[in-house]
DNA sequence: GCGGCACTTAAACATATGTTGTATTCGATG
DNA sequence: CATCGAATACAACATATGTTTAAGTGCCGC
């Protein structure tokens, strides 16, 4: 199996061969988490970065009422938790959605990484900012576009980040998230999730039928909710 | 006059006096921008790296229908566009609120940095992190907090990253900015914003006048919006 | 095959926020 | 001081979304 994390790393664009080594070396020992379990609470300082190799993930934070909220989706070869490599303290919290496995990197090997590495280093970073612009266009489409835009917008995005890890198809994927989950990411109740998924239905905008999200018209899909795939700054892919 | 971006990046904890010289020998050419002058628009892949010295910048996106959305505002100390050292492209715009004093640091000076200075380099990470915390806060109140709590959340950061750089008294600072600029802020019509204001001055929980807010309890408004200041990430200050 | 549980679907109603329109106040400029 | 545009204020109405409740559906273990 190809490793997810040099994959993902490489398209910054700046590893060489013997940085491929040096993460192949680091992601050796994974392991296998159920589904919702948390991987990091807020507060904890963590020993270790994850990497997510196959399932999903997920950032939130508990309301003071109680509601969750979703603020990033992580899919395989996307890091949880690099943030405390540098920053000490979790100031939200991680948890699976459905079963996962996991890479554990020592905190200090990310440290030596930093301080001997260069290249990576610059991929780590990289990485970092990708994550950082998904998080934006969620904010953008949370303050800006109305529940039915936002969720074909989310769609839209899982469709190529998907693809680029080689889970979706070119025009569907497995969807294994309860309304409830969508609910958390979109901002919106589980209701209001199942109100909008029929008008995207009758609308012939998705076919999503157990758990697998089919899209007849992808263009259609992406003027419907006015997507434009920059931010993921996906380098094109060479087959 | 200290330099801003010495002492934000001093809080990240890694650097030395070597690497303070070369960080004001990188600064220093500012320059005076104007009030709502744009400075880097999305698509652009701009040749420098800027950092405010003075006034106020936002990152912003404007919707199909015309609406501008803030992701984040920038103040005194902060990066503009640190992203695009690494990322090349823009995937949004960013645009001055009042008249500003930025510095511009060639894209070049940032790779040497991030080649040869593993301490800066790792300071500058910091700072993007704690950037994505900050927008990821503003994401958990756009899907989690209503309006009022929203706003005052809004105010309790300012209070405490304006407190950082010295521009906020411990009760109160200048807040320069339009009614509707704080909508575009907060996900909210300006119409909604002077509503929730009126509220929150019926409640005492605030009072702004000639631009100036002023918080009779700060302890209460950090109540009343569930406000915890760990995302900030500030390390307790040195005086 | 059956019971039980989680998820989905749906309707009726409540409410926060958007929309439109118009005073009123403020602040710069001459 | 007068004038003009921008920002603020406020009211009436429209609507997207939340809330509550309940009924249907599918899936898994026994």
């Amino acid at each position: 199996m190809i490793n997810s994390l040099i994959r993902k790393l490489s398209a910054a664009g700046s590893l060489i061969e013997a940085d491929h080594e040096i993460l192949r070396r680091v992601s050796l020992r994974s392991q296998q988490i159920q589904a919702r379990q948390d991987l990091t609470c807020e507060g904890d300082r963590p020993e270790n970065v994850r990497v997510v190799l196959s399932g999903y993930a997920c950032r939130y934070k508990v309301s003071p009422r109680g509601k969750r909220n979703i603020a990033a989706l992580m899919v395989p070869g996307d890091f949880c938790d690099l943030h405390v490599a540098i920053l000490d303290e979790m100031d939200h919290s991680i948890a699976t959605l459905t079963p996962c496995t996991v890479v554990e990197i020592p905190r200090s090997t990310i440290r030596d990484l930093t301080e001997n590495h260069p290249r990576i280093t610059h991929a780590l970073w990289w990485a970092t900012l990708v994550d950082e612009a998904v998080l934006r266009e969620w904010l953008f489409g949370l303050a800006g576009r109305e529940a039915p835009e936002r969720m074909a917008h989310l769609f839209c995005e899982l469709l190529l980040r998907l693809q680029a890890v080689g889970l979706a198809k070119h025009d569907g994927y497995a969807l294994p998230f309860t309304q409830a989950d969508l609910g958390e990411m979109l901002g919106m109740t589980s209701i209001h999730v199942n109100r909008v998924l029929r008008e995207m239905r009758l609308a012939n905008l998705i076919v999503l039928t157990r758990r697998y999200l089919q899209i007849p018209d992808v263009a259609r899909l992406q003027a419907f909710c006015d997507f434009s795939s920059n931010y993921l700054h996906q380098t094109p892919r060479v087959k």
